[in-house]
DNA sequence: GATGAATGAGTATTCATTCAT
DNA sequence: CATGAATGAATACTCATTCAT
């Protein structure tokens, strides 16, 4: 008879919108997102379209929402109190890391891909990453660079510690750079195969950590 | 109303075609299929709305016939009457085949990641892969395989070969796995970078050559 | 329980109900009407959606609701009780009464003049005017005249016995007719200027007095 | 079989488009903007919802066409060369004209007042009024006055001129105000009048007339 | 009484496709 | 062959109204 508490209410609307996004996600991933309707999302989801309206203020707001958690998500994988300085063993276990994510958020990963397809959209993407950056306010570090930099960076280092002791021959940069093509190479592959057993996963994972460790 | 008026009309409707799908496939690779309007073809291409029509049956046959006419060349780029074996020399040669290919047909590259990552559409091709073919049918071997499948068993073959006189370690089909994820890397890295400048493109090309030649 | 409560319970019931229709109408004079949504002004009077539907039945309830009363409020303005002569300071009394309703219930006559531009909104008045009248039952004199009617049947007359004592020329009908239409002017012009000056006001009252009078 | 020439086409669209808005306008000024669909107009005009869009670009671009081609229409029933100095049988002049203006343009009229008395939009109509006026571009005079200004700003100047020869009683100011009272009056009661009868318009009109002259 | 989540009918708009000329 | 006007099915979005709590 009561009325529900402000409490019930902040809790159906976050389980809710939680719902929404994670059908969502998988709808835009697997189907595309302009291929996807407000409907089919809805039915996902298993609540009309107008309460869609309820939670997010447009299509674009629930991509954009979307987004913002993963990257939030995928950030919160990664030790964000570290100093920038790997040993072999982070290394190790930054692929690892990397690797479990691509897992993890597999659906988001596909999403990902296929926006940064589309002009349009890619520049809006990137607009975002080195402008104001709302949208990826929390993926930032203490400095304000984006994680992902800062990552990169710490690689790069790693590579470049590695020379000495080699040859002249041994380029860090050209290394770093296989290095990222490889793992690129390796998502995408994962990404988009439907079925990809563990066991071809697993010994991928090993052959690269024994390659560029 | 003489054969050769005849001939000239048909060579007149075979050019517009070709420009058709030209403007089409840059459209499609740039903004994305379902963003992209029979109307902006049409512009981009100099005519009407409604003689895209007197050349293709409907938005998507002309998707049909850009990804057949992509994949025949694609295919004509490669000698068909190799015998199967690749000496070290020509798998140099095939590499940079390859990367040439991703030049010269960057946008098909593109629309064809975009496709692939559309589940309905995916499935759609696969089958018409393994099915009838009418759509890939001029990319089939004369033994009835798919050239891929023609050329990764070619490459399978000369990574096993290489493994004689090398350690117990070398796993060739690991090998290969990671030459076809830097490959993929290096593809997907070039396909969507709007500028990449020749010098990045030019030394991983090396640097792939050197490491799995 | 008690009466006592039910007659509390009662007196917010109806304070809540004048709440709501004020805060209405103030929307719906300024926004108009379709665009005025019942969520804007269930915030404006600090209550839920939900509730308004235990106060009016539905959205078109809630106008008939403010229109009713707000007519109700404006015949109370004029002495109920008079013989329906007018003396020439009753007549500028009258003025009076009219530009002082204009400026007590603005919000009112701008949501009138609105809803009277649109000819289902309008035909639906009229009807209600001439017909059971269950809208405007409060608006009727003991004779069953809309009291408009009467108060213009005065004014009619009054015109007409000035006429006594002016030449040929002085056409009683057309004097009322020009009354008439000069303080619609006036009205129209007062209702929807947003700030309009006191001096001007003023001093345009007056001259219509000195003018008509 | 030859396919219509430039030309036809143009004349095509211009008359539909003529048709749109003449029917758009009737809707709009009878029920009200908000409530007119594009359906009913559509419907109104007798072609698909779908064509609407071929010729406007969205309902709000509908209704800024109609009021511009009204404004224009408006704007050349007066005589654009004119001095500025009025006679007396220019005044006269003017008023039939205005009066003919109403009759001609009804519904545009209904049109205005309606969207005069909505806020949002009264501003932006007010806006575009003094700014940049691409919309009323063509209701401008050389010297870059709205037209309505100048106009005003003549009939001022007559009241004005009318002062000498009368006693300090007469007030120019407060007479061209109560001059445009009447107006505006006469304006919305026969505006919003379905069915005035023609002896009742003409004879206001000439006591009009005979009041200011 | 009170809340706001939930519904669904309705509306503007888009776009592949058809067709008269 | 060529044009673009015309159609209609589909889609994002709004909002009055209902209802479980």
């Amino acid at each position: 008879m009561s009325p529900r508490t402000q409490q019930q209410y902040e809790g159906i609307r976050e389980e809710k919108r939680a719902l929404i996004m994670e059908k969502a996600l998988k709808c835009f991933a697997l189907d595309g997102y302009h291929s996807t309707t407000i409907s089919t999302i809805a039915s996902a989801a298993g609540i009309s379209k107008g309460l869609m309206y309820n939670y997010f203020e447009s299509k674009e707001e629930l991509l954009s929402a979307i987004i913002k958690k993963s990257i939030d998500d995928v950030y919160g994988f990664f030790d964000q109190n570290r100093d920038g300085y790997l040993t072999e063993d982070e290394f190790e276990f930054f692929i690892r890391r990397i690797t479990l994510i691509l897992k993890e958020k597999k659906m988001f990963w596909r999403l990902f891909f296929q926006l940064m397809m589309q002009n349009e959209v890619r520049e809006q993407f990137l607009r975002t990453f080195v402008g104001s950056s709302s949208l990826f306010g929390a993926a930032m570090n203490p400095n304000g660079d984006f994680f992902v930099a800062t990552i990169l960076k710490s690689i790069s280092e790693y590579f470049i510690r590695k020379k000495s002791g080699r040859g002249d021959a041994y380029d860090p940069l050209l290394e770093l750079n296989m290095f990222i093509l490889t793992m690129k190479g390796f998502a995408v592959t994962y990404i988009y195969t439907d079925n990809l057993n563990d066991e071809y996963f697993n010994s991928t994972v090993e052959r690269i950590i024994s390659t560029y460790k």
